[in-house]
DNA sequence: ACCATATTCAACCATTTGGTTGATTAATGT
DNA sequence: ACATTAATCAACCAAATGGTTGAATATGGT
């Protein structure tokens, strides 16, 4: 019954979640891999990534026994096309975003 | 023990908080009338509305015996930010944007 | 064959979420 | 004074969420 915006917010409404989707923003990663800077179970984060794939945030691919997770930021855009609805804020401060990032960066990831 | 973060895409991920912000886009309104569309109770809108004050995405000021329910767009900025961290898909599409809005109207308003 | 590695499954648990109803508080109208 | 209207509070409930552990399922290396 949950629509698509449903989804995608809810996913990311969690910082483990989020952390996740920063750190596939620099490369693909396994499943054992992504869940190393973590200090919770595998299985948390299996259930974490199943949650990211049904939102189309991630892709997983299985080569091998391994299972890697894939970014897929177009999932975003219908949220972020939504919250431009409010968007009076206009066009995009890149300064103010490189600043927010790297504080969440520190924040949301437990070992960097 | 939750960041912002969370707690603004945690208020946007239900579709009845997500209407209400779209209903007081076009004014500020009273909780009654906030209400008025919806089949759940004025208790569970109370609730709903006192969750997205504490994201900061609305106001409220008590002016006699009704409470004025205000958007409050600027508060959206944190997350709009950061999803732009995603965001390949470049400048908004103003087009786009218009035909997902009034299709997302119309399936978040019960009565329009 | 055997063992190790990668990942998920299943059952469980505590907390949160979104809803209900009935009572309560506060302000207004007559 | 009294009834009406606006909104919240309190207690409760079912379902969802985020976590755990231990077992199960592949796949790969030797």
């Amino acid at each position: 019954m949950a629509n698509q915006l449903d989804i995608v917010f809810a996913a990311l409404a969690d910082p483990t979640r989020r952390s996740i989707l920063m750190m596939l923003l620099e490369d693909d990663m396994a499943v054992t891999d992504v869940a190393e800077p973590f200090e919770i179970s595998l299985a948390a984060i299996s259930k974490h990534l199943t949650i990211l794939t049904n939102a189309g945030l991630i892709s997983q691919e299985k080569r091998g026994r391994v299972k890697w997770c894939k970014l897929e930021p177009s999932a975003l855009r219908p949220a972020s096309v939504w919250m431009q609805s409010f968007g009076q804020f206009g066009e995009l401060d890149l300064d103010a975003f490189e600043a927010f990032l790297s504080e969440t960066i520190d924040a949301d990831h437990p070992d960097t």
